[in-house]
DNA sequence: GTGAAAGCGCTAACAT
DNA sequence: ATGTTAGCGCTTTCAC
């Protein structure tokens, strides 16, 4: 409970024996001061070891500065929904050193109302934003646009090698296809694996889940080069076919008891895994939605690799008040994340 | 960048017909304060959602507080060198909100340095303390020590039942041996297991291996309750002896093939597996040491369930600056951290 | 270009 | 028990 004794503004306008308002500006790199006050200035701050008191300094200020998340609509039950506590965590934490932080959402298959959010979101002239590129070259026009404001952004979930980028958050994506092999395969000879896919046309949207096949593919030809990999397509806006279809290439195929699925949706098996308890497949898939953990406590899924995606957000949004308030940089600018194997017995407490 | 319009402290005064010292005396429950008026400063800042200005008050105090954690000195390589990193995480985040972390440390096998150890760190006068319970009667007569002076403690790793810590995070122990053999047996059949022990004598030093060790126990009788549990004795003080002790029990117990630890030295029995790698043990242990995901990568050893102990303390740390800076007691009382299990295809992310 | 001074919202010492 | 007031260190007019 000592009092602190630093060196302020003042004792360098002593020093130099300029004004405080010229310290100021010259702290500020504003106009209006001849260089040789400038000079004086530099040499007593370097001199003295001044360091700028941030509370003083905001309170001064006054300003109330907004952070924007730009994402996907968050959907009841779907993968968007895991960054809702990371966004509210870091809202709360930003809140608290004067910095407010919104959502701007956007239809995920619309590249349309993307646009339109961008421009919202130009419009709120935000210190700074957090988005997953989700559309590549869209996400490439807006980034730049925000590098004319000076507007620092941070990539989540992917990132795009725009290389303006204050920040990345994210699975090392290849990694974790890699990974899901390992645990599929648990190491001993397979023979057949099926990938199940989803249908859906992309208007050249980023795909995550290709990298991760690759390093998928790449895992299983290394460990086990005769195995051979299946491709099943259902289409997650008809439910009621997907069954069927599984049912169909599964009766086809026998011999295949090793599933895997790449995107968020391994609960979209679920019916089809509980009608054949007896054949013991082996299921593993990607991220901890509710439906998704629902699957494994019961046994149908062995395992699930999830990727802290509200971590991933809330670090964002602390990535950049740490450069709006401290004026500092992340010391890592990619962050991946850790990838978290999630099984029957550490579910419950993730 | 707007200016801000919030609720100040003036407001509230004039609200109340009440003075600003009056209502800052009610904000930090000072005493000096009559009973109506403490009412009716409540009411209007309810009334009015008051939020203090954080920065004005920091501007304003200008004292320095200290948050210390008291833990085993931290040697290189074993498990409290886990802690360091969140340590740092931590002091960097408090000492922009004003406050120091200090380390004061104790040798974990001597209880009379434990309790110097308190009695320097009262002596600091701390405005908080983050601490592992190692010396379970020792501590709780530290922390009543520390009760009697309003100073808030919060429990990491471990947590005892003493029902006045600000709050504790720590790994779930039973569990994780639980989730421990399930990793091990793979739920395949499991015929004979060996628990590698360390021999140490101790001096009412509370024992996080023994609940996880029953919780291993647990799992394994409910699975397989056939399987054999043996159990061998190692000294870490006595490394050469260690590769004799294993070879002389495991050439006498051959059927033996899944071996577990249950503390954070799962690389001293490296040695021992390197030298009989066509033996294929199966290999579980616990914590992210280095020299443990050594043998990880080597494949020695098949998997490591760690506990984020340097997210431990950077929790606990937060948690105490939250209630300091704040006023906000955590959300949960006991955190319970994820459990991590790490496998050599994802240990490069951890 | 530069200086003077009035705050920002809160705390703490001193009055009453 | 309560009010008054002088700062905390910085920003920002406004005047010169």
């Amino acid at each position: 409970m000592e009092k602190t004794s630093k060196i302020t503004i003042k004792d360098i306008a002593l020093q130099t024996g300029l004004s405080c308002g010229t310290v100021d500006r010259v702290l500020h790199n504003r106009p209006g001061v001849s260089k040789k006050s400038y000079a004086k200035v530099m040499k007593v701050i370097k001199a003295l070891g001044y360091e700028p008191n941030i509370y003083a300094s905001l309170l001064a200020q006054r300003t109330v500065r907004v952070i924007v998340i730009l994402l996907p609509a968050l959907k009841k039950g779907e993968f968007w929904e895991l960054a809702e506590s990371g966004i509210n965590r870091g809202r709360e934490f930003a809140l608290k050193l004067g910095i407010d932080v919104q959502k701007v959402v956007y239809d995920e298959y619309d590249i349309a109302s993307f646009r339109e959010a961008c421009e919202k979101v130009l419009a709120m002239k935000p210190a700074g934003v957090v988005l997953p590129p989700m559309f590549k070259n869209e996400t490439l026009l807006f980034v730049d646009k925000l590098r004319q404001n000076n507007i620092p952004h941070v990539y989540v979930d992917t990132k795009l090698e725009s290389n303006d980028y204050l920040a990345y958050y994210g699975m090392p994506i290849y990694q974790s296809g890699y990974l899901c092999a390992s645990i599929l395969t648990d190491n001993k000879p397979a023979k057949e694996v099926a990938i199940v896919r989803i249908q859906r046309d992309k208007h050249g949207q980023s795909d995550p889940t290709m990298n991760r096949r690759e390093g998928f593919i790449d895992y299983i030809s290394e460990h086990f080069p005769e195995c051979r990999i299946h491709n099943v397509f259902i289409n997650p806006t008809q439910p009621e076919n997907i069954d069927n279809i599984l049912e169909e290439f599964f009766s086809a195929n026998p011999q295949v008891d090793l599933i895997a699925m790449f995107n968020s949706r391994i609960h979209l098996v679920a019916s089809f895994l509980e009608k054949h308890r007896d054949r013991n497949y082996h299921v593993v898939g990607f991220d901890n939605l509710d439906a998704n953990k629902a699957a494994l406590r019961s046994g149908l899924v062995s395992a699930l690799i999830a990727q802290r995606t509200g971590d991933q957000f809330y670090s964002a949004i602390s990535a950049i008040t740490d450069f709006l308030i401290f004026g500092r940089t992340p010391a890592n600018r990619d962050n991946f994340m850790p990838m978290d194997i999630l099984t029957r017995f550490n579910v419950e407490y993730y």
